[in-house]
DNA sequence: GCGAATAATACTGTATCCATAATTATGTTT
DNA sequence: AAACATAATTATGGATACAGTATTATTCGC
């Protein structure tokens, strides 16, 4: 059997892939009506992949679809904040729970292995490699939890915190504390200590919250 | 403003209500393939539409698309059930803990209403409508709970149990346990005491996976 | 001059059409 | 007779065309 190339992309899922990252990338401001007849121009195809991709995307939450109105991107407001992180931390601190009790040594091995470029991001101040770190260390740890459903849910909504354009921003002024708090919940993984990891993580994800309320507030000023 | 008749639904979004009706209704299979071409003719609409529809429930879990190949009906393993079952209780757990916390006096009324809908169908033996009655109890707690986040999460993942042929059928055997459970689900929460009802909740949807499991068994032999 | 109504324009929603890939059937060869 | 290869048919993916509605602009009336 030839090794079949699995499952080639169909093209409404490498536009909703590229509009997902222009959304999260800010380049497209919540609220903003998005236009069909010109990104199928801007993108050369035409409206029939990107009005699926589009369907993909309100599933998703990232874009609302409102008949015979048109496509916007989703609003996230301060409500939804105070929705969204409670439930993330439940939900990544059964993560943290789950991949405690399940990890092998290689797992450890791994997310210390994340860990230390955290380390080294946050000594060089390499703002946006330490945001990116910080989300392949929590990957790793939702991968390591084995309840792909969990991971799901959890990856989801953390697409729709990723609109908020704040989300991004609060990392700067939180890198130190992020860091310890990252110490702290590696040092519980690696004790075998499930119930403290996920406390950890819970408080962990609460405390992105309250980084976020603090940068919205200098925002506004 | 003049009251604008709010959102007329569109015609995918129709179609895919009726294609979710007759999943949940087993009446397509997990496993089977969704032929394009005969649900056009069967609802004497056109395939655009119909994608866009199947694009949906693709997102909500309930089909699997796969390229240039076609669309089947997804098929939940144990495995699944395994992980969504636990993930089920730690949410709608949460669910009734915030629903305690922030429930009026006409929301006590309104779930003891439900509750007393379910004794009647439950004494009459209306496995059906004991269904029904028991979802909107559910529901009308996820509501209460006032995050719309955790709701919308927990009836994603609803939708995903209903595929299971199973769902259904283990609800029979499981009647005056079921009961009896809600029935302590309804004093924790007129109680007050938002940790038991969490706790009663996260066991109820336990017991539930057991019920499941049980069918299986029966199912199999 | 301002407001309301009507017309024109533009965009969403749906249908049809074409191309490409996959599956199935038939024929040939071993 | 069975297996493999090739051809034909069928269905999916994408593009284009058409219809209906919403928005905006212009004109008419007050």
């Amino acid at each position: 059997m030839a090794p079949s190339r699995i499952a080639q992309t169909a093209l409404y899922q490498e536009v909703a892939e590229r509009l997902r990252l222009r959304i999260f990338a800010h380049e497209i401001l919540p609220g903003t009506r998005i236009d069909e007849q010109a990104l199928t121009a801007d993108y050369g195809i035409s409206r029939t992949p990107l009005r699926e991709a589009l369907k993909v995307l309100a599933a998703e939450g990232l874009v609302t679809l409102v008949p015979r109105r048109g496509c916007f991107v989703t609003e996230i407001s301060e409500q939804d904040l105070d929705e969204i992180f409670p439930l993330m931390a439940l939900l990544e601190g059964r993560c943290a729970f789950e991949a405690t009790r399940r990890a092998k040594a290689a797992d450890i091995a791994d997310i210390e292995a994340i860990h230390q470029q955290l380390e080294e991001f946050a000594a060089n101040r390499q703002i946006e490699r330490f945001f990116e770190a910080n989300q392949a260390f929590h990957y790793r740890v939702q991968a390591i939890s084995g309840n792909r459903w969990l991971k799901q849910v959890v990856q989801d909504l953390r697409k729709v915190l990723k609109l908020t354009r704040l989300f991004s921003l609060s990392a700067e002024g939180r890198l130190i504390q992020s860091l310890t708090e990252h110490r702290a919940l590696l040092a519980a993984i690696k004790s075998g200590d499930a119930g403290l990891a996920q406390t950890v993580m819970h408080d962990h994800i609460l405390a992105g919250r309250q980084a976020v309320a603090r940068t919205h507030a200098t925002d506004e000023s």
